[in-house]
DNA sequence: ATTTTCAAT
């Protein structure tokens, strides 16, 4: 009946297959971003719209979020008239890959002119973060400088995008057997890619002189 | 031990 509600939806082997955080997610040639927008009013915030996207022709999906953007937030971007009050908004975006570095360069250039916005990012897989000195680590680190708050997502996370945006018809979210030492496997990594440079040196230098 | 990555064919 409601079929707009079912197209809204995530099927379940779909989410399952995208976003498991397995070492070698071999063949995903699709990214998918999960997101939910809320207004912020004062101190509240109230839920405003939710949904799902994948990159398309080409195009990642960070970008393709950020051509709706406008759309999904009323008075986010606003008119350029003279005194006009833009409305503040939090986007929270579930990603099963991490952005390339090309994405979080964009990103961070549409971020720092709109202070009204703020954006928490959670990746199920870090995209290219293997070398030390990759374009994507640098991305990463540039996000959060500029107050992008990213975080690799943990059961807890899957649990909820189960919920809030899979077709899931009361089954329960089963977790893959390695999700967990998974997460914390590259929580850990993100954490050392997030951390400032010096202390990066640091370990260089400590590694070097087999400390 | 090694494997992959928002395709391209």
């Amino acid at each position: 009946m409601n079929t707009k509600l079912d197209s809204v939806l995530l099927p379940r082997k779909k989410f399952i297959y995208h976003y498991k955080n397995m070492r070698w997610a071999k063949g995903r040639h699709e990214t998918y971003l999960c997101f939910v927008i809320k207004r912020r009013v004062g101190p509240d915030t109230l839920t405003f719209d939710f949904g799902h996207l994948r990159n398309r022709n080409g195009c990642h999906v960070e970008l393709l979020f950020l051509r709706y953007v406008g759309a999904l937030c009323p008075g986010l971007l606003g008119y350029g008239g003279p005194g006009e009050k833009r409305l503040s908004y939090s986007i929270t975006w579930f990603c099963s890959w991490s952005p390339c570095a090309n994405c979080s360069t964009r990103l961070s250039q549409f971020l720092s002119r709109l202070p009204n916005l703020r954006l928490r990012i959670f990746v199920s897989r870090l995209y290219f973060c293997d070398m030390e000195d990759s374009r994507e680590r640098e991305g990463l680190r540039m996000l959060k400088n500029i107050g992008v708050q990213i975080t690799v997502m943990s059961y807890k996370d899957f649990f909820y995008c189960w919920r809030t945006f899979v077709a899931c018809k009361q089954s329960s979210f089963k977790a893959w057997g390695e999700l967990h030492q998974n997460s914390v496997r590259l929580s850990r990594k993100l954490k050392r890619i997030l951390q400032p440079l010096e202390t990066e040196d640091l370990r260089d230098a400590f590694k070097l002189l087999g400390l």
